[in-house]
Parts: C-alpha cells; sequence; structure tokens
DNA sequence: TAATCTGAATTAACCGTTTAATCTGGGTTT
DNA sequence: AAACCCAGATTAAACGGTTAATTCAGATTA
C-alpha cells in the first residue's frame, strides 16, 4: 500500500536495517551511506509508520493527557504546552476528554492503554481507584493534578491555592473589605474544595468570620444564579471571590444587569488568570496559576519517571499570583 | 511485557484468532467459546494494542484532526463534535494544533501520515500544496474548511458566511444603520476573506457603500487597536461589524473605556457565537455556525469519502444564524 | 455405510519497524 | 605474512495483532 522502509532500502540500495539505523541517528552508519539513504527518503517522500514504530521499539514513546472538558478554557493552554514539551523530549502525545463523565472517564484511561502510552497526565476527578491502579500495574507514569498523594509510579502537580487565595483576600482586606462572600464549585472536584478551604483559612486568619459560601457549579449559570442571591442578602457583602474567571464573569453579569455597579458597589474576583479575565467588561481581577508551566511541568514529570532508573514520585508545585484588573477596587462604605 | 491477546488465549483454552474473532464480533465464534474468551479477557483485564491492531489490520481506523489554534474558542466545540463522532462511527480520533505555524503544520501533516489515518479534516489555512497533493497520493481522504475545490478524494465543508454576514447588516439596517464599519482579519485566511467579501456585497445590495474597513488579527489586541482607531473617525460610524466575537470584545472594551457607551453610541457584532458572545459585557449579536454540527460533518465527511467504493468528494453546506445580544440596538441619529 | 457438507476452531503468514547477533573486508600489529 | 580488530554493513527474529487458508468433528444426505 503505502511506503515502507524496504522501498528506501531498496531505492538506497542498502538494507532495512540500515535505513533505520539512519532514521534513528545511531550513528552506527557511515557518512557516505547516511547521506544515500536520506536523500533516497526524501526522494520518495517517505514517513515512517508510527504504529510499525511502536510496536517494534521496546519502549513507547507516546505520553497522554486525560482533561475533562476541552471546552473549559482553562484546559487548551495546558494541553497545547503539554505537548509542545511532550514532542521536544521526543514523544507523541494523545489527547482525551472526559466531559466530566464517569464512562466517559474509564473510556479515555482505556485508549491510553491501547495506545500503550509511556506516561498519563490525568488531569480530572472523575477517574477511579481500579484505573489508577491499572495504569500503577502496566508501569504506566502518572501525572496528577491535585488528586493523589504521591505513590511509587505517580507525580502530584500541586497547585498553591492558598497563597494564590490568600493573595487576594489580603488584597481586599488592605482595601476595606471586611464582608467577603464566595462563590463555589462542586464539591466532588478536589481543586474547588481546597480552594474553598483555602478561602476559609485565610480569612480566619484575618480575624475574619468567613462567609457566606454560596454554591456554584465553575460555570457561567452558576455564577449568575449566585450573582442573583446575593442581591438578596443583608448585610450585603461588600467583595465576592469567585472560585473562578467564569463563575466571576456570570455573578458580574447578574450584579450589573440589577444596577449593581463593580467595582464601586461591589468588588468581584475570579480564579484562574484565563483570557476570559482579560476579555470582561470590566476586567476581572484574579490568581494566575501559570497554565502553561503547568502542563509543562506534567510533561516533565512523567518524562522524569519514565527515564529514571528507580523512579519516585515527587510532588511539583505550581505557584500562583496576584493579578489585578478593574472588577475590584476600595469597599463601599 | 504487557499482555498480549496470547496470554488470553492461552487463559481461555483457545487459539489467538478465535481471541481476535471474539474481540471483533466477526461473528465465527461459537456462543460458549464467546462467552469463554470475554471472561478470559475481564479477569485478566486485558486490552487490545492499538498500534499492533493498525499495523494488521488492512484499513486504518483513525481520523485526524488539524486546527490552526486549540486556544482560538472556536475549535474546542468543533474538536470535541468530531472527536464524539468518529469514535460512534468505529474510528480513532488525533488532534494536532498548527499554532498559525507552516513548520509546525507540516509537522501536523506528517504526523497524521506516520500515523496513518484513514483521513483528514484540515481547518488550517496555512497548509501547502505539497502536502495537499502528498495525502491525495496516499489516498487519505481529506474535509477542508472553506478552503478547497473538491476534488476527487476530499470535501469541503463550506460556512455560508454570506446569509450570516446578510443577516447582520440586514438587521442593522432595520435599525437605522446606514455607516456600518467592519472590523477584518488577516486576509492569509480564507474564512477572513470570505467574511470580508460576504460583508462588502451585502452592504451594497442594500445599496450602502461599504466601509471604512480596519484591519484586525482575530483577537483581543486587534479589536482593541480597531476600536481606539474608531473613535478617532469622522462622521463615525453607527455600527461596527467584527470579524468574529473576540474582535468585537475588544473593539467593545476599547469604545468603553473611552466613554462612549454600547449600544447607545455603537452598535457592535461579532461572529462565530463562541460562549464569549454570551459571556461579554453587554452580551454580543453574533452569528452562530453551529460549530458541533461542523465537526460533526467534518467527521460524517471523512466517514463517506472512506467507505464509499468510488469516492466523490462533496461540497457540505453549514448554515450560520443571528443571535441577537445586547452590544447592538438602533442607531443614534 | 460412505460421501458430503458445514460450522467452529486452528495454523501460519503477514503488517512495517527495531535490534541483537552475525558477517565482511581492509587496516594494524607483531 | 599471519593474526587480530573494528567500523560498517546485513540477517533474521521479534513486537502484538489480523485473516486467508486449512483442519476437524459431527450432522446430513444419498
Amino acid at each position: 500500500m503505502a511506503l515502507t522502509i524496504r522501498d528506501v532500502a531498496k531505492a538506497a540500495g542498502v538494507s532495512t536495517a540500515t535505513v533505520s539505523n539512519v532514521l534513528n541517528n545511531t550513528g552506527k552508519v557511515g557518512r557516505g551511506t547516511h547521506r544515500l539513504v536520506l536523500s533516497a527518503v526524501k526522494k520518495l517522500g517517505y514517513f515512517p509508520n508510527a504504529h510499525a514504530r511502536n510496536l517494534a521499539s521496546r519502549e513507547s514513546r507516546t505520553l497522554g493527557i486525560i482533561v475533562s472538558d476541552i471546552e473549559n478554557p482553562f484546559f487548551p493552554e495546558v494541553i497545547k504546552s503539554f505537548e509542545v514539551r511532550a514532542r521536544s523530549l521526543g514523544y507523541d502525545a494523545i489527547l482525551s476528554d472526559t466531559n466530566y463523565d464517569t464512562r466517559r472517564t474509564r473510556e479515555a484511561a482505556e485508549r491510553m492503554m491501547e495506545h500503550n502510552v509511556r506516561g498519563v497526565a490525568v488531569m480530572t476527578s472523575e477517574i477511579s481507584l481500579r484505573l489508577i491502579n491499572e495504569f500503577a500495574r502496566r508501569r504506566i507514569a502518572v501525572a496528577f493534578l491535585d488528586l493523589a498523594p504521591v505513590k511509587g509510579y505517580s507525580s502530584n502537580l500541586r497547585v498553591d491555592y492558598f497563597s494564590g487565595m490568600k493573595q487576594i483576600v489580603e488584597y481586599l482586606y488592605q482595601n476595606g473589605h471586611r464582608r467577603i462572600a464566595f462563590v463555589a464549585g462542586r464539591p466532588a472536584l478536589k481543586s474547588n474544595v481546597a480552594r474553598l478551604q483555602a478561602y476559609e483559612n485565610c480569612m480566619r486568619e484575618l480575624g475574619l468570620e468567613p462567609g457566606p459560601v454560596l454554591p456554584g457549579d465553575l460555570r457561567f449559570e452558576g455564577g449568575l444564579a449566585a450573582g442573583t442571591a446575593l442581591l438578596k442578602m443583608t448585610p450585603r457583602p461588600t467583595a465576592v471571590m469567585a472560585v473562578n474567571d467564569l463563575t466571576a464573569v456570570g455573578v458580574i453579569k447578574a450584579l450589573t444587569k440589577s444596577g449593581v455597579r463593580v467595582p464601586a458597589d461591589i468588588s468581584v474576583t475570579g480564579f484562574d488568570n484565563t483570557r476570559l479575565a482579560e476579555y470582561s467588561n470590566p476586567s476581572i481581577t484574579t490568581v494566575d496559576i501559570h497554565r502553561d508551566m503547568l502542563g509543562r511541568m506534567a510533561a516533565d514529570a512523567l518524562h522524569e519517571l519514565c527515564s529514571a532508573a528507580n523512579p519516585r514520585g515527587r510532588e511539583y508545585q505550581v505557584s500562583a499570583e496576584l493579578v489585578l484588573g478593574e472588577s475590584s477596587g476600595p469597599a463601599s462604605q
């Protein structure tokens, strides 16, 4: 059917092993032959079959990444930097999306095994313990996002939510805010819980009573609902911290629709520093958690686990940084 | 290393061929044996190696999709529906991102060949004719987005920009707008040119002079610059049509920052109906081009090309539909 | 009863690479 | 000149599946 290494070998008048050695730069081939083979490759327009390669070589050169929702603006940047880094480390990268669904998560994990990945970055909470163990059994390296305690063959990327939340709370405090509400996400997600707890701890550290805490869903709609609920509260909070940017956008939308001004009447903050924070009107005060670094570190973590002789999982810290926008200001008296 | 079909065969006390036939549901295996094999598969936790499968079976069951930028909010939804459809048609799907870069586009195309895809959806303009021909030579089905004339082994998905633009222009016209500016995208992209031409034609159809046309880049920054430029114009347009939503957001940002009210002073419209249009404050009047349908149709188009005995490329139409938001209204006098 | 048929299983070749083991022949060493 | 080396090539056995060709046992038919 398509071109094979044999065609190239024949065209160059050498054996397939020689062609393979040229393509893999093993340094076992003389200069003259090397050139000869390369020119045959180019002339024929030959590309090696990735499947045959993967099958024949002892070690797989594929990394996988599983995210919950590619439409969530948090992920594309992570995915991109993961792929770029993976490629520059010599890996092929494959992506699966779970859509927050348990069945799809299982299918995604199975796909990773079918594709014989060397390692996989798991950036979703829906994954079951059974699958995690299955990865371990197959000696597939795993990098979790805010999920697992570090075990033998898995590392963990820990976003420093506490520091991020602390920066927001202190900033608001310095601007005179004392009643600071929080719009949470679904407690099923570990990272949502971590964010909420960080908020509560930071409030207490400053001698403030946490709350009110409103339920949300990480989505625009949840922010809208929370914003509407906020309007009915007495005394009304002077600031609202949302669990992520999208929620903050919803809150702002609900508030401004009712004639409440942001930030003159209420300050609103987000989290994640997605592009949305910048696009929003007013732009959102938020926390940058370096998503590109996150993707890169995931690839690095997997590479480290894969290449170490006696791999030990590590804990990676991803720092967070306050980014001021137009959605926050001094507390209204 | 990992489990193979031989392990399963041994555990079930049958040959590998039987296991293969069970897994592929060829219907050549008796009921009893079938059950026996399945239980062995389950007990061992076996998953077939996708590479070996792809290599051994004559026909590849993989489809690829190449997009220019996964961070562009236009694409994630397209990718998602493409993958879902591909999977339900029995294909594995792989994704590559070109980052608007020619070299990366070439690498993406090569990756598709290396992975021996059966067909590929090309949703970027940077692709070269040489690569397109290479696809044809290898009998790889191709589905283009707004790009190629239909040839033998490729189909084309044509978004009805004209209808979309017409709906916006007529809506603005009915609301009293006569001076309607346009913020374009980079002319290197076919779809940008199509949008611009549609705008110009629609204006002329209504007896209006097209223009001014401002340069943009499909990005927030371009919108910002265009918005700033607009403020200096006399007579100032009463409405601005942006080439996409992101640009519209930038335009709105620049205008409101200078105290110009949207839509009271100037109406602004976008295109694509990304979630951004909804999140924006004010929300954006835009055109929905059914991105989920786009992804699904791409997969369908490829499947059709792959499965037909004598494949003929087709032209697919993707309709467009006006979605009213808060960013537009009657023309200021 | 012998011949034939048929459904269900097996055998073995093949898919396109990699790679360990082997071969080859001219240059060094003694 | 015989013995030895070694860089540079080849040979052939995997890798984990699929599938056409083949075998086999039991049921059907003449």
